[in-house]
DNA sequence: TTGTACGCGTTATCAC
DNA sequence: GTGATAACGCGTACAA
């Protein structure tokens, strides 16, 4: 069924050597030879085994991706991003997903790790993972921690410059009373460090620290009224924020959301400037300015570091951290109305 | 440095096939050697060689999702339900993407086709690819197409059946003049079936057929204001709709963007239901009623198919169709308002 | 219960 | 220019 270098060289009356050396254009070959040689290949509809060529090289030429969910927490950039750099280095990629559980069970070996054509890993999890650590230690894969604050073998935004760059951004508008939305319950990093930023801006300037609006958003569905409470409730006090960070797109959706309920026009009343993978204004046409997380440059220098410690697996490297960029308005930033 | 059945053979003075026997749970192996294999196993970091294996079984266990693009038009319950289904099948996902041009460009053979580790491939495109097919065919990669209405080798949503239900859904309540909003220029056969399969239910009540806002959002962003205007235009007439059937979320958020635009309630003076691969209320907290494209059922379908066509490439199989739920309630519905 | 021999398809090496 | 041979790591088939 299968055809390969021999079915080739006895239909020619060659050695295998012969063809094998005429298909990767060896020009130690005669003219006419590999001529007749890539036209049979083309007529027999010869396919190179993968599998023998990863043996004989020991490598797969393929990157593995494990993260928690494919579904809904692996952003489209942070794809876009690993699948490029994956390209640039003539890489393959192959994904998986164990749920956090799974992640945390030290009796469950992923198939994946144990039995996947890949020669290094890259791991999305949020939280420490040490069960899944250990597993793939043992299993003397090389990994990359994606998006997580470890000091090697990590990449992850600059959440505090992130911060930074969003609170001098109201601060420039003549902003003074800055409000922080976290509404989700997540106690990932990047919640702490973008306030850790906005605060360590605001005080530097003279301001007080941002008023914060934690809820509990039931974990489960990414949106839920419940968090709407919270923000009603802020949104009605008389020091209320004129300008709102938000921490993701559920929490700017609602804050705007809540605003329009609470009749306050975005951003005569309230500016809103929100972290999130994608302009939000893209994904769901609310106006809303939003800080993109840097996830494309971060995907491809995970690919980048992950390729680098395939090839030199007995050395750590040192974690990266990606910088944010600037705004992406869609008008709802303004001067705050004087009260 | 890679740990081989050998290297652990000579370290306990055994013969490989020992150890591969202890380490595949063999009865036949006396208690005593496999707990020393396994230790010792454990203890050297042995990892299967899974070229190696293939090489043997001849398949890799791995199946090929080719998509246009990973970022944006590869719904995640897609993704999972593909996912989902190689699991179920004990078999790896690997993923690649190529642009619409490298597609219809006859002289490019895409990488991932000729060596990746794969024993089939499900692509997902949008319209006629026939460079692409026919490198897939002359690779002798079996093939499954997702989303793509053909009669072999294919699995798509029954899109007339989702239109029947979206128009239903707005008879049941009373609404006697339908809208059909599809800005985005695209032409996919679900855009004409979905419409095709309102109006034969319109028709078949004694309902004019649906009103038709076409647009042209402009290709490349996701969403346009462009589109905007011709809503607004549509949604002023004295005969507008009652009720909107929206083609994506993209139309969907438009229009309501654009009812509140012009003063106009929703649900009260506008019913809207929009096809959309997740519940709009749960991507942009939107209260907008959605009929959830069977993305996940498709997607396990999808890899059976492959699988099957894996399992006997000589022959093709019967294209299938999936069908659509139920709509899911936001409460952008209710009865028309008397005018 | 354990061991030996061989072959999977490819590429590196050396000989002609 | 071309061919013969060996080797990669594993599993099947058979022998001990």
């Amino acid at each position: 069924m299968t055809v390969t270098l021999n079915n080739i060289a006895t239909e020619l009356g060659v050695s295998h050597m012969t063809v094998s050396r005429a298909l990767k254009g060896d020009p130690a070959v005669a003219e006419k030879t590999r001529n007749r040689v890539l036209d049979t290949a083309l007529k027999m509809g010869y396919r190179p085994n993968a599998s023998a060529r990863s043996m004989r090289s020991g490598q797969f030429g393929t990157l593995g991706l494990l993260a928690g969910s494919i579904t809904s927490y692996l952003p489209g950039m942070l794809m876009r991003g690993i699948r490029d750099g994956c390209e640039k280095l003539d890489l393959h990629l192959q994904i998986d997903s164990i749920t956090q559980e799974q992640a945390d069970d030290s009796s469950y070996l992923p198939r994946f790790l144990q039995y996947a054509c890949v020669d290094g890993l890259m791991v999305s999890y949020t939280g420490p993972n040490a069960a899944l650590a250990n597993h793939i230690q043992q299993q003397r894969l090389p990994a990359v921690w994606i998006n997580d604050r470890q000091t090697h073998n990590a990449v992850y935004p600059d959440e505090i410059q992130g911060g930074k760059i969003a609170a001098e951004h109201f601060i420039n508008h003549g902003h003074r009373r800055v409000g922080y939305a976290a509404l989700n319950l997540t106690d990932h990093f990047s919640t702490n460090d973008r306030l850790a930023g906005i605060n360590q801006t605001l005080t530097a300037s003279g301001l007080s620290e941002a008023q914060r609006l934690d809820g509990h958003l039931a974990s489960g569905s990414e949106i839920d009224q419940s968090g709407m409470p919270v923000l009603l409730r802020m949104l009605q006090r008389p020091d209320r924020p004129t300008a709102l960070i938000c921490r993701g797109q559920a929490d700017a959706t609602c804050a705007y959301a809540a605003a329009m309920q609470l009749g306050l026009r975005v951003p005569e009343d309230l500016s809103i400037v929100a972290f999130s993978d994608k302009p939000i204004l893209d994904v769901c046409a609310l106006p809303i300015d939003t800080l993109v997380i840097p996830f494309r440059t971060l995907g491809e220098k995970v690919a980048t570091m992950t390729h680098q410690l395939t090839q030199d697996p007995s050395h750590q490297v040192a974690s990266e951290t990606i910088a944010y960029g600037k705004i992406e308005s869609a008008g709802s930033t303004t001067q705050p109305t004087l009260s």
